[in-house]
DNA sequence: AACTATTTATAAGA
DNA sequence: TTCTTATAAATAGTT
């Protein structure tokens, strides 16, 4: 608006840019405030930098609540999707065994509605990168619980595997004892109890719990 | 600004307000479109006449985006609060039984959560609100994860109790075969070796790993 | 809504 | 950033 017209499109050079962003900046903030004190209107108005930086202005109370009126004033459109997502809830109806795999998924589906709340503000370059980097450490957090799971599933497998085997060979040689017992023999299974914490037996039974 | 200066204070003839407001609405408008484009800025604004109608301008995405994004950038002040909740949160340590109820629960107010977010009832959510909501969103997921480790960590120590309690019956059972044996018992280890996967010895070497 | 005389905003340069 | 200044834009009052 001096010194020479400028074309409506993004000032490439940075420096230009930045002095630019400064001074229009306050220019926009003080007509905002102009307007709202001569035509007494409610006005809200945030700025956010090419980098991030927030400039914001609130006339008459706080942005909380222009934010508030606002919602109030544009609510409307979006009930169906509510509405919708509430029938969803609503209809789950499922037996016990299914409920602790169903409450898994919907926490998988409710952890992806807050990272798009909360992750999925459109943003500058430099945002831009901290979501991708915010984005990419909950992947490599999944990425390591799920190792972890893993890891721990393979030995309970592996703990189970030789638990078989123990108990075959502990039959095995039950049997054998029985086969070729003689009168010494007798004591073995009160002696038994008396070295181990619990009877073979009540472990067998617990073992067919699994 | 031109035809002579006014004074910053409300226009006082109603027709003069409106017209003014008008004009200068539509130049805020321009001006904050100008230094979008020109800087490279996401901007929003929005403007309540003196009746109540809105005008709004969202650069960049949504106005709902935007609003997300200045949240998230305002947020910070109420962090005892927030703490607070935690530490509520944090004290929950319930037995099994209770643990599938309470996991309903926490899906219950995280839809609610949710339903307020997307369902553009956001309007009547404080920013204390969607920052509690998000704190114990976080706080949810990690207990719920920790949970499920805690179930693992469980069965897998009493698949490791068992096995120890199966070593030391098996021990046992040896020790007596070795001291009743008898001509007919030569052919124990080989036949053993026949009946399960692997030879007894190199199990116990096995176990000796963990 | 159009027209202009002025005021205001601001681009370029320092 | 801030100041200066020539010039572009915005707009108050008028039609």
């Amino acid at each position: 608006m001096a010194r020479g017209k400028i074309q409506l499109r993004r000032i490439e050079n940075p420096v230009h840019r930045q002095v630019t962003f400064c001074k229009r900046r306050a220019g926009l903030l003080k007509k905002a405030k102009e307007l709202s004190v001569l035509c007494d209107a409610e006005i809200g108005l945030f700025i956010f930098s090419a980098h991030g930086k927030l400039y914001d202005l609130a006339t008459k109370g706080t942005m909380q609540g222009l934010i508030e009126r606002y919602m109030k004033s544009t609510r409307g459109s979006l009930q169906a999707q509510a509405d919708q997502q509430q029938a969803i809830q609503t209809q789950s109806q499922l037996d016990a065994k299914e409920e602790i795999s169903m409450l898994k998924q919907e926490i998988e589906i409710l952890q992806k509605g807050l990272r798009y709340m909360f992750g999925g503000g459109a943003g500058t370059m430099t945002l831009d990168e901290l979501q991708v980097l915010e984005k990419n450490l909950e992947l490599w957090i999944y990425h390591i619980r799920s190792t972890k799971m893993d890891i721990m599933s393979r030995e309970i497998q592996l703990l189970r595997d030789k638990e078989g085997i123990l108990k075959a060979a502990n039959k095995y040689l039950q049997d054998k004892i029985e086969v070729n017992s003689t009168a010494t023999d007798l004591d073995f299974v009160p002696m038994m109890t008396n070295n181990i914490p619990y009877p073979l037996t009540v472990i067998q039974n617990e073992i067919f719990q699994f």
